[in-house]
DNA sequence: AATTGTGAATTCCTTCACAGCC
DNA sequence: GGCTGTGAAGGAATTCACAATT
């Protein structure tokens, strides 16, 4: 196990990789080889086993990877070993969505609080019965309701001062949507998910197909890892 | 201008500026410096010449760019001076919330069709007046409504069986939410917004807080160029 | 025989630093 | 003087390739 900084690239494949082995162990798969995950991904399996040694020796010889035990160890190096509670800000069309998402794992990530500025939605209900409560409790209940992560879903003008605020009141990382580049306080982490610049990216691919390749795709954001039930998502 | 390739952070990245340009210009400015533009998004200066290099001279000595002229050349660039027609695949909550969103350049993308496999849903309308189609319609209504764009909103089980049916119909660009990893046939580019791995990449910044810094954080996805009308996204 | 863990090589991306131009 | 465009340098991420291990 080594201390240097872990690249937010090789993050994210750890999340990619933990959702591939919750499926193989729910298929009975015992062992698998860097190189059969690769395979999963178009990934070099040389870059599997790079990022899981920055963790420690967790492979066998000649063997591979036991699945339930690469599967424990990730999930306590991305610390998915306790429940992390999340709050939304910004309960329109997508905060409303995110609330109803079924694709994330239920036992990491717990939804607690919804807020919003609107006085007409403050104090009702949304879909699966939490209150929507006003931005100014933000500080108060993310203190009493022990929020690690908060998802900000509000219009690009508000977005900086929802982070000022919630990074006032200690979070330490946040899901940003809205379409506008944050600046973050040191020690605060902001991840965006942008849907303009994706399809703008992809737009450019259109006119430029000459560049395509079948390439490793990770590199950017989104994930599921069980089968669900039928329903979109 | 010269042939190399463009990475896809390059492209990321002119839909970034294009956005911030966008307001320059609403804003009056007329012209604007690398280095100006830099201080917006925690990127060296150099970062943006080169970028803008890539693709031809823009900006003036001593001067800068000129925010107009730069502005329409990113979109040429990005082929957003012609209307890219998209379609949604998978009509649940974010499907829904994807329909109405309002955060992407309403110019430049235009939502055409709904589709859903779901018999009690097909033939209904969405808030936004379009008519769910069943998914056996896709490849008729693609050619039909000259779909360049298609986003897949479907659970995992089921995204990799909507790719292969769009590719087949000649679709070239999209944007996965899925949680899994497609395996897209050469020439098509698929983009991936993954919930579970940004947010399990945050848990693990939470859990080892001393890597963290004020990065540029575009390298990832999502944005919004103009101020919004007050409602949540 | 198969597969890991890892130094070395390579490729890709970013930043520096400065000549050239306005 | 200020700012672009870019070659060169530096840094980061990926891939190669092989010794080590079961």
């Amino acid at each position: 196990m080594k201390t240097e900084k872990i690249s937010e690239l090789t993050t994210n494949r750890l999340s990619v990789y933990l959702r591939c082995l919750s499926e193989l162990e729910s298929a009975g798969i015992e062992t698998v080889s860097s190189q059969t995950l690769a395979e999963q991904f178009n990934l070099n399996s040389a870059q599997i086993r790079k990022d899981l040694a920055y963790f420690g020796e967790f492979g066998v010889r000649g063997v591979g990877y036991y699945v339930k035990e690469l599967r424990r160890h990730l999930q306590q190096i991305l610390g998915l070993n306790v429940e992390r509670r999340i709050a939304i800000v910004g309960v329109g069309n997508l905060g409303l969505a995110l609330a109803k998402y079924q694709g994330f794992n239920r036992d990491a990530f717990r939804l607690v609080a919804l807020f919003d500025d609107e006085p007409s939605k403050i104090g009702t209900r949304a879909a699966n019965g939490l209150e929507i409560l006003s931005t100014e409790r933000l500080p108060e209940v993310i203190e009493r309701e022990t929020i690690e992560i908060i998802l900000i879903a509000v219009p690009a003008f508000a977005a900086q001062q929802v982070l000022d605020r919630v990074t006032e009141a200690g979070i330490k990382a946040v899901l940003n949507f809205a379409p506008i580049v944050l600046n973050p306080k040191p020690g605060v982490k902001v991840k965006n998910v942008d849907l303009s610049v994706s399809l703008e990216s992809l737009s450019y691919f259109l006119v430029h197909p000459s560049e395509e390749a079948v390439t490793a795709n990770h590199l950017d954001l989104f994930r599921i890892a069980s089968v669900e039930n039928g329903q979109a998502i």
